[in-house]
RNA sequence: CGGGGCGUAGCGCAGCCUGGUAGCGCACACGGUUCGGGACCGUGGGGUCGAAGGUUCAAAUCCUUUCGCCCCGACCA
């Protein structure tokens, strides 16, 4: 409870409006475009100072610091210690994990006066490994887990939106190191369930959801996603069970191959009777994308298959995808380069990470452009199709459940009817993204609803990645030196605050959730002329500071409207209105600012009345 | 990096096409009237027109270069 830590009564000072910092804003800046970055900018919580880097004034770092006492708070409760990692890290580290070369542009890199290189750290993997492989040698020590809040910094290539995606940012990252996997996926669900209680006490709505991993390797992870509708991410959602991942992870289930035998006919899609047609080749000029062949054709888009045609850079390992033709030999001599040629119903899409693990390339993939897919398919872009290609195709397994589908013909303002998986030749895998109303993955009895959420938190088993990169180990009770098993675990600090406002504002401004409100109640004296109207004010404010309550005064010699107006944008919680009619009848207003429902309540009581409010 | 757009007073914008006194609203200061949902009247202060170069008698306006910012995409613990 923040009414009773310890940082209140440092704050206790200066809660007279006139003397904050607080500078509101009527208009909206043209800067920002999503909620959150629109209402901190109005609320006076942040300036920009450059791209994607902001100052943060008073309201918005009480705010900043009540999410991170929250954080702290668990933290130490689930065992972890906290400690301060440098933010500016030699590159040497970074050059012995491999990720100085790896990670890219986002590294912000620089050199001191020596000529000496350094990076400002976006992540500390290296820095806290390097540290416990110095100072923890023994299984003794272990298990251990070690975590900060410290600005980092990232090059994003287009921050946007305010703190939701800054390139610098606070963030809390932990790292366990453990003797072995056991002890490492006790402490993962242990952050599992401290994460579960962090935003829990922030007053969000979450969803804990299966994830990728990313760059940062590893071998499972969750994120913990704010529903919102602005948020980037997408949810697949069980709706009869407990599962939930991130869209880009989520698996499919592949489909029922159906004995269409034994299908009662009325079952059965109208056109396909059961029975393999023969392929027709069909007339569709100018009709290039799915929308436009399925509408001139009058079929849904779901008796389509899309043929995209990816580039990539080819992993050591990867299977070669299309026979090596001498066609493909002198499109790509260099054989770094491969093309994969894709399969998916109509109505899918692509999951990029899905395929680039199967392709085996750690590079971006990206669709071909116009001049490759011309030469693979000898058509314009828009009828390519897999009959007739030479080599292998990457199929989704959805297909494996289509019949008499249609497909490009290879030529152009030509498409296919009729086509069946024994028309071409293709491998099968899992590479879409999962969709709404698709087979839950893990019951198969529910369907998939999906969500939009912003990423708050990221937990991930690291396993021995950078232990064994950077020679962190221990020695074991059998006498064996060991790599240490780790784990680490992230929060956006400053990304939870926004994410707050996302999911909690109306027309009028923020609706904070009262434990990370900048304050919890605001006092309203409507005219500070009025002698009756300030003495009440101030009495209410007296016993609200009394009581531990975080209580703005708006001493302000403004018109009520506003006082209003600022107190409903900066969101404080609850408000107390003093004003000259009710005051006649010995009452004030308490109001919420959720509900907007005000009470009437004798002077003496207002303080109790709020205090009463914030603990609902 | 590709595509689109914007830099004029603290904020939001007009003026630019068609070159000639830099303007409006809000905010700010002062005076007055107001005072339960961003009041009104009057007065006032504040601008290297993002920067550099060029064209011109004359450039916010036309040309070139450059920097910054926003939006869409690619990217992302």
């Amino acid at each position: 409870m923040c009414r009773s830590c310890r940082l209140t009564r440092r704050w206790r000072h200066n809660m007279l409006y006139s003397k904050l910092l607080i500078p509101t804003l009527k208009e909206d800046p043209a800067e920002a475009e999503v909620i959150s970055h629109r209402l901190m900018l109005r609320a006076g919580m942040i300036r920009k100072v450059a791209a994607g880097i902001y100052t943060y004034l008073p309201l918005g770092w009480r705010t900043v610091r009540k999410v991170a006492e929250i954080v702290r708070q668990e933290m130490d409760k689930a065992g972890a210690q906290e400690v301060m990692l440098p933010a500016v890290q030699p590159s040497e580290l970074w050059k012995e994990s491999g990720r100085w070369d790896y990670y890219g542009k986002e590294l912000l890199r620089l050199k001191d006066r020596h000529d000496r290189e350094f990076c400002i750290g976006p992540t500390a993997e290296e820095v806290i490994t390097d540290l416990v492989r110095r100072e923890v040698k023994s299984y003794k020590q272990l298990p251990m887990n070690l975590y900060q809040i410290q600005t980092k910094f990232r090059d994003e290539i287009r921050p946007r939106f305010g703190l939701m995606r800054g390139r610098e940012f606070i963030m809390k990252d932990a790292y366990s190191f453990h003797k072995d996997k056991e002890s490492a996926e006790a402490e993962y669900w242990n952050m599992y369930e401290t994460y579960k209680r962090i935003f829990t006490r922030c007053g969000l709505n979450f969803r804990a959801v299966e994830a990728d991993t990313g760059n940062i390797g590893g071998s499972f992870s969750h994120e913990f996603m704010v529903l919102a509708e602005t948020g980037e991410d997408f949810i697949a959602s069980c709706d009869s069970c407990d599962y939930a991942a991130n869209v880009e992870k989520a698996e499919c289930r592949p489909p029922e191959v159906v004995d269409t035998r034994r299908v009662p006919r009325d079952m059965l899609d109208e056109d396909d009777g059961g029975e393999l047609k023969p392929i027709e080749k069909v007339h569709t000029p100018g009709k290039k994308t799915v929308e436009e062949v399925a509408e001139f054709l009058g079929v849904k888009t779901s008796k389509l298959v899309k043929t995209l045609i990816y580039k990539y850079a080819r992993g050591v390992n990867a299977i070669p995808p299309l026979r090596e033709t001498p066609q493909l030999r002198a499109l790509f001599p260099d054989h770094g380069m491969g093309v994969a040629v894709v399969l998916v119903r109509g109505d899918h899409e692509v999951n990029e990470i899905k395929l680039s693990k199967i392709l085996e390339t750690s590079e971006p993939i990206e669709l071909a452009d116009e001049e490759t897919v011309r030469r693979i398919t000898d058509a314009p872009t828009g009828f390519a199709g897999p009959v007739g290609l030479s080599g292998i195709a990457y199929a989704d397994d959805a297909l494996r459940g289509m019949k008499n589908f249609i497909t490009g013909g290879n030529e152009a303002d030509t498409h296919l009817k009729n086509v069946n998986t024994r028309d071409f030749q293709a491998s099968y895998f899992d590479l879409r993204n999962i969709v709404s109303g698709d087979a839950c993955p893990k019951c198969g009895a529910g369907k998939i609803e999906i969500f939009k959420g912003i990423e708050v938190g990221h937990i991930f088993m690291l396993g021995t990645k950078y232990s064994e990169a950077m020679k962190c180990m221990f020695l074991d009770d059998d006498g064996d030196n060991k790599p240490m098993i780790m784990g680490c675990y992230g929060i956006g600090v400053g990304r939870t605050a926004a994410a707050a406002i996302e999911q909690n504002n109306d027309k009028n401004g923020i609706i904070w959730p009262a434990p990370i409100a900048p304050y919890e109640v605001a006092v309203l004296p409507l005219n500070i002329n009025d002698k009756g109207v300030m003495d009440a004010a101030t009495e209410i404010y007296e016993s609200l500071k009394k009581a531990g309550v975080e209580t703005v005064l708006d001493d302000r010699d403004l018109r009520p409207g506003f006082k209003f107006k600022d107190a409903d944008l900066i969101g404080f919680p609850v408000s107390v209105v003093v004003g000259e009619k009710n005051l006649k009848d010995g009452l004030v207003e308490v109001k919420r600012r959720s509900t907007g429902e005000a009470l009437k309540v004798r002077v003496s009581e207002a303080a109790r009345k709020a205090g009463e409010i914030l603990t609902k």
